[in-house]
RNA sequence: GGCCCCAUGGUCAAGUGGUUAAGACACCGCCCUUUCACGGCGGUAACAGGAGUUCGAACCUCCUUGGGGUCACCA
């Protein structure tokens, strides 16, 4: 049975690349019908942030990532976070150094310090491998403080069979004694990860390429402690740009952010999926199950990968576009909220225009801001190229408009042909009047629906107001020339 | 800097010795059209460079260049 896991360690929101190794463990454990597990690795107390594990929940939750085994939903290799292990690492580091793998440290970080090369390369010299077992006693006994390192070969070459990357091999004299056991007992991610992976019958450990060329080391514990090494699945980073990694620093790049933007969690999803993997036939748009069924090793690429917003833009308009006008209302009505549109305005009409034209649901603010703002605008918004058409031309237009409507009961129809009617009779084409009229009702060069809409929207006495207003502009500017 | 890894249009990417080097996003043009979008059609644009191997190289080898990762009592 596969078993894959994900790791995170609370630290604060989950960041975009994070979530494409979850999503990946997890499509790579589902195709295999196998378990994925949640860990949390909160080893390090200092970078703790409260609240940050719930925020894994949650957006595993969103994303459809849902884990077999894990803190919250329990499991037979608990527990799932590290914190609670400190006992179990303890005594595999104990095991290690009988083994030989592993030895006490007691040097201070005065000495540590001076270590550094000319160049500041610190590196240590194992120095307290020399240590006879009676002075490590004799140490411990007096109650010395210490640390527990992995005693590394210092020749030859250890390689491994990456599978996304290939062999990999690294010297054996780059690989530096690594601190195993803090000293507060806690273990370092060098060590719990590789006593976890065992303990919990990890058989795939999929992750960054950060690990790439440190998982020789870790290699090294495997076989010392007599365990079978797992299957490795290295993956290539996320990039802002050529240069720099997506960070939370950046801004904008985790999860929540996007959500909040109005994107649609599986739009994010499918879209991350993408970024360093593709399906064999290319398909773009994948629901979960077709994700899991289409995944392998072989479509994900070894370089980095520039994050795209306005392709994941296109994808989300994709799947908005999908919903149902119940769906899109549903969803759009929380923006209306804010807008404070509710109740003075017809909103699921609103829906029905805003619906094929969001790309975004925060695509909402600005389409339809002109609903509560009317000022002045530029005139030169009502010259129109293909309408033939400027402010002057507009004038009758708009003169005739307010006549007209003023006599009419406001539906579709009687709209459409009171404009109908004007066009001609001053005999241009109704595209102009339309234009004219719908730029004297909003103000703006673009609205989610033409004049006849905007109208039906803005009701008959703000739609009046609103053409003797425009109208006004048009004099004044008149009289000015 | 040492070590590990990577390299197809602006971006995501097909491609695994013989292709007119796909497709998508973005961009541009045309059509549709009561604005804007949607949609339809079309277009610009790539094998980083140099040596080999081979009848033949985007695909194999080497070098250069560029990029990423790593070198913590962080994960």
């Amino acid at each position: 049975m596969i078993r894959t896991r994900f790791a995170p360690s609370p630290t604060g929101f989950m960041h975009i690349g994070n979530l494409r190794t979850a999503l990946y463990a997890y499509l790579f454990a589902k195709k295999h019908k196998g378990k994925f597990i949640l860990r949390i690795e909160d080893t390090d107390r200092e970078r703790y942030v409260e609240g940050a594990v719930d925020a894994i929940y949650a957006t595993l939750r969103k994303a459809g990532i849902f884990h077999d085994e894990g803190p919250d939903v329990g499991g037979g290799y608990g527990p799932y976070i590290q914190s609670q292990r400190k006992d179990i690492y303890m005594e595999y580091a104990l095991k290690l150094i009988e083994r030989g793998g592993a030895y006490y440290c007691f040097c201070d970080k005065e000495r540590l310090g001076s270590l550094a090369d000319e160049k500041g390369v610190k590196r240590y010299d194992k120095h307290c491998l020399k240590l006879s077992k009676k002075e490590v006693q004799d140490k411990l006994d007096a109650g010395e403080e210490f640390v527990i390192r992995q005693n590394m070969p210092t020749e030859g070459l250890s390689s491994y069979e990456d599978m996304v990357f290939g062999k990999i091999t690294v010297p054996n004299d780059e690989l530096e004694d690594n601190i195993l056991i803090k000293v507060d007992g806690m273990p370092t991610y060098n060590f719990a990860n590789v006593v976890d992976d065992h303990l919990m019958g990890i058989t795939h450990v999929i992750r960054g390429t950060e690990y790439l060329s440190s998982t020789p080391k870790y290699n090294l514990i495997y076989e010392a402690m007599g365990w079978q090494t797992p299957n490795y699945m290295h993956l290539p980073p996320i990039m802002k740009d050529q240069k720099r990694k997506l960070s939370k620093r950046y801004g904008d790049a985790n999860f929540e952010d996007f959500l909040n933007k109005g994107y649609l969690p599986h739009a994010i999803v499918n879209y991350i999926a993408l970024l360093g993997w593709s399906p064999k036939d290319n398909q773009e748009k994948l629901s979960m199950q077709e994700l899991i069924d289409a995944f392998d090793i072989d479509g994900i690429s070894k370089s980095p990968s520039i994050f795209d917003e306005q392709k994941m833009k296109w994808l989300n308009a994709q799947y908005i576009r999908e919903l149902t006008l119940e769906e899109f209302h549903d969803i759009a009505l929380s923006y209306y909220q804010k807008m404070d549109l509710v109740d003075k305005f017809d909103t699921l009409k609103l829906s029905q225009l805003l619906h094929g034209r969001c790309e975004v649901f925060s695509d909402i603010y600005n389409s339809v801001d002109f609903l509560t703002e009317f000022g002045d605008f530029d005139l030169g918004l009502y010259y129109h190229k293909r309408m033939k058409t400027d402010f002057k031309a507009a004038k009758p237009l708009i003169e005739e408009a307010l006549k007209a409507l003023k006599e009419i009961e406001f539906t579709t129809d009687s709209i459409m042909d009171a404009l109908t009617r004007i066009s001609e009779k001053m005999g241009v084409k109704k595209g102009q009047t339309m234009y004219s009229v719908r730029v004297a009702l909003t103000g703006r060069a673009s609205t989610p629906g033409g004049a006849i809409e905007m109208a039906e929207l803005l009701g008959k006495d703000e739609s009046l107001r609103r053409l003797k207003k425009s109208l006004e502009m048009i004099k004044k500017a008149e009289h000015k020339l």
